[in-house]
DNA sequence: AATTCTTTTAAGCTAATTTTAAGAAAATTT
DNA sequence: AAATTTTCTTAAAATTAGCTTAAAAGAATT
């Protein structure tokens, strides 16, 4: 992901290079408004960090001038101008977000995350060893390759992935995946534990889902060697 | 443009609901988490105003779970909860701005105009395979041949399109192409697609539309071998 | 008002999914 | 080591979702 910084304090801009690179974006900067311009309208860029005063051309022109030309691309103002007015008249010259100085990095930091969010993020992604589980897709992949689960199978292999690390036991596993509240006598967990060792082709080294005698299932990456 | 309120302090539900309504927007509140979230779900709305301590459910947890249903309506924040950390957290759990009380009404009406700020398409042609739709010109091809679709072909087709990749659930469907937000009981999804797959005469090697059983269908260019 | 085109409903058919059931295998207890 | 309990595995039965077609209902056009 690249980002673009146009701002004319040096301390600032190495400070916010700095640590935007140890979150391993790529950082150009411009500490003048019309080279700025140029470099944005270059069109490398994923997001723009703009200062409102720098000199040649102020970021609000930076901003309208950019926006005619990229309508989709972030554009986030850091500026000392901290007014409600000025705040507002930043935002309709077509930035996504004003954040005033000083402020704190690690909440620039989101922001930016924020906005580069894609649409589907990852809080809908699971993960267990090489195999993830996106909710939003509702795709699962093991390694590279889409593996294609039912309904059901899905959201047994949702509810162990989402509590991965810890025991689901049977009653919990029946209420929430099969919506079954009182005694049942069914052996469907069984049937789809079975499946989905199956569809997911796990090997000995892959023992992800692991029975616990008596109680359920656990998906875990740790592999416990109960016998030797 | 419909905007939920989740807050418990009638007074600033009223302040905001007024204000928003002298703006012309549509305003619904919810005073309870449990409440709040029901509505959020249920998918009439274009944006979410959450405080994060109501009663019943906090604010942080209706918003992860509206997000793992409804990954594109914008959330802002609107809570007296101002540290950098509570920030990063409201952010993280899927929120699209963070906006710390006290705050100033117009800064807010901006921000929520940013969010519902319509995203022009950079390109308004999409792809699938040989078949390419417009939505400009509203017309669809394959290879060079012009396709004739009816209004609602073309709206399930653009809708597919612009989800290349991706699982379209059969409620998303009937939510954004047929605009039914209630519960239904129809098959004109399954008519539709029928009718797409002969006008786009799709051969077997151009499987583009497939289905994805007790979910809903995918357009994609990939063919899978589902079964083996 | 009649015609044509689009959209929705309905119903039978087919195929995939889900559940049930029962014997085999494994682990645990006696 | 035998008995018991629990889990695994397989296959068949039951159920459900999706496909397809045709007809009805609704819009638009002549």
């Amino acid at each position: 992901m690249k980002i673009l910084i146009v701002e004319d304090e040096i301390g600032i801009s190495n400070f916010l290079k700095q640590g935007l690179e140890e979150e391993s974006y790529t950082v150009d900067v411009a500490e003048e408004g019309v080279k700025g311009l140029k470099l944005a309208l270059s069109g490398h860029y994923d997001l723009l960090l703009l200062d409102w005063m720098v000199p040649g051309l102020t970021g609000i022109e930076i901003c309208k001038q950019f926006r005619k030309e990229f309508t989709n691309t972030p554009i986030i103002f850091l500026t000392a101008k901290d007014t409600v007015d000025e705040t507002i008249f930043g935002l309709q010259s077509g930035a996504n977000d004003y954040i005033k100085k000083p402020f704190h990095f690690d909440e620039l930091l989101e922001r930016i995350k924020v906005q580069l969010r894609p649409k589907f993020d990852e809080h809908s992604i699971f993960t267990l060893g090489n195999i993830s589980l996106n909710t939003s897709s509702h795709k699962v992949f093991k390694n590279n390759e889409e593996l294609f689960l039912t309904q059901k199978e899905f959201a047994l292999l949702e509810f162990l992935m989402r509590h991965k690390g810890v025991v689901c036991k049977r009653t919990q596993i029946i209420q929430s995946v099969w919506d079954i509240h009182f005694d049942y006598n069914t052996s469907v967990i069984d049937v789809y534990i079975n499946a989905l060792r199956k569809k997911l082709k796990l090997t000995p080294d892959e023992n992800y889902i692991q029975t616990i005698r008596g109680i359920g299932y656990i998906a875990n990456e740790v592999r416990y060697t109960q016998k030797q």
